[in-house]
DNA sequence: CTGAAAGCGCTTACAG
DNA sequence: CTGAAAGCGCTTACAG
């Protein structure tokens, strides 16, 4: 810029003022400027700009994983509006550990990003207290803070576990087995807690190894399965706590000769392509990224209001599978 | 920091040795330092930092779409080799507008990001010459750049083409027909090529209405298809140019009374779940990210050599769909 | 309409 | 072991 300016024979704020399209200049001036600008292939670097601003104009997603197809729609549903918003996206895959949450989640702050979308692995963010009060707007998505207030995104996952599983005794099933996520993810112990809900209203007991909450691998799930499905007193239907376990659901099924019905949490392509189709309840992750995405941009244009915490719901989608009657052993 | 140095009674460059683990201070100093830090809260800025040493350790990673499944594997894969490389990842969709390409790289230019792995979306990348003869490292994915010459990416997506239609003929098809995504983009131009390799290699004739390039909307994927399937010469097999179009092609195939074979360039999620089976054309998304970041992260550990082209070779995943016989009309 | 000075928050190069 | 000065490339607040 220096350089540019010393070319063109003019002060550092001449140019300055041409390269951000301020007015004041004239149209000589201005060209003069120009040509020294395209003679010397000068860049205006916008760290520089941004040091001397207060903002910078670029807000960090921070999720699980970038290539689970869950999170991407919610991905770009934020990326949308931060590019409306005149924003840069920084994304960062916490891979379910916090400490890699918290590192990514401070190295973002240290470059000053104006707001963070978060999707927590951890369960305790008192690490962001300081960061709170230097004034970053933070919005959590899928799953809430731990210790910390701040706006808040959710699916009514109990409230969509309950509609599955009422819709499963609907059909005339009494024996109904879940298998989900890990015991303390968020959104695993609420799909549990909306399951055992629509049991007990409808006045079904739980037999002891209908409940199994662990890693989603194909392997744990195959084996509970076979579980579940053996025995005495065998399960007539799943309610599968997300879609890597329904997926793997599907899978069993396929090869297995005596039917179940199957609903499974989350949405997922080609669902209905399948024979049968599959039932799910589904989230709707474009609006949890879109309305994450929202909420953080009214704070950063000066909302001054406490903390939010938007529930959205889940809908079920009948596709089949999970309308398939309880076979008679 | 000029406070917590005020408050510590020390020099800015006492605190920021303690800041950055260099050696050179006492004990004692530097906890009095870092009490200094904890009671005013205070937070490093790597912005100013990065104004003052060169790199900025952050690339950036522009596409075509976030939550399009082949590339959200890739992104995934750029992200792990950003983190292996201390790098923060900027990512942006294209939305297959050239104009926006542009918009979104000169923008994370003058963030001065270290490089970029680009996944174009326009085919005349010149206005990207200031920037390379400015020292920013550049590596193009999937598709190749226009006008200028830079590190590369590819898969042979001629050669899984002709793989895949010479299976069709192995199979006993003559009459296939290829439906693909607009001409002008590389990869639809490619893949039409590879087939139309395939079946002159077998001396066999395609006619008129056998290719179908543009937009991969399932009502123009559905019009086509009715049409090849129609008429006095029907196809029996069809290799279909990208998943989008597969899907589409599963979905109409299951409706039709006559059995045709169907291979998709591009695998997808549960393909081996539906019946048949989706016979396709693999590429591989993670080692095409990762390949790219390591290319970038090459150049920027100072690997001064002409630019590369890598092209990564199709992989043909027979699932029974491809392997249906003619149906002899 | 135009520009010189001060400063954003750090680091580099140097001197004590 | 420690610190004062200069500077990274820009903008803000002011004066001409």
């Amino acid at each position: 810029m220096k350089d540019v300016a010393a070319r063109a024979g003019v002060g550092l704020k001449t140019v300055s003022r041409v390269v951000n399209g301020e007015p004041g200049v004239t149209a000589e001036t201005e060209s003069r400027v120009r040509s020294a600008i395209d003679a010397l292939g000068f860049r205006r670097n916008d760290s520089a700009r941004i040091l001397r601003k207060g903002r910078t104009a670029s807000i960090g997603l921070v999720l699980e994983d970038l290539a689970d197809p869950f999170y991407s729609p919610l991905s770009r549903a934020v990326e949308d509006r931060a590019r409306a918003n005149a924003s840069l996206l920084f994304t960062g895959s916490s891979a379910e550990v916090p400490e890699r949450e918290q590192e990514l989640v401070l190295a973002l702050c240290a470059r000053r990003v104006d707001g963070l979308v978060i999707i927590p692995a951890g369960d305790d963010h008192r690490y962001l207290e300081p960061e709170l009060a230097a004034g970053v707007a933070v919005v959590f998505v899928d799953r809430p803070a731990g210790h910390i207030d701040a706006d808040t995104v959710l699916t009514d996952n109990a409230g969509g576990s309950r509609d599955a599983v009422a819709h499963l005794i609907a059909h005339g099933h009494r024996r109904i087995g879940f298998i989900g996520d890990q015991v303390g993810i968020h959104t695993a112990d609420e799909r549990v807690r909306g399951y055992r809900q629509a049991m007990e209203a409808a006045g079904l007991p739980i037999a002891a190894g209908w409940v199994s909450m662990g890693p989603t691998t194909p392997e744990r799930v195959r084996v509970e399965m076979a579980r579940m499905l053996g025995g005495s007193e065998p399960v007539t239907a799943f309610f599968m706590g997300n879609n890597r376990v329904t997926v793997t659901a599907v899978r069993v099924l396929a090869d297995c000769p005596r039917p179940a019905a199957l609903i499974g949490f989350d949405d997922f392509e080609l669902a209905d392509l399948l024979r049968p189709g599959v039932t799910v309840v589904a989230q709707d992750p474009i609006r949890l990224g879109r309305t994450a995405a929202d909420l953080l941009f009214r704070r950063l244009d000066g909302a001054d209001e406490p903390p939010r915490r938007v529930e959205l719901p889940a809908r079920l989608i009948t596709r089949g599978s999970g309308e398939i009657a309880p076979t008679v052993v």
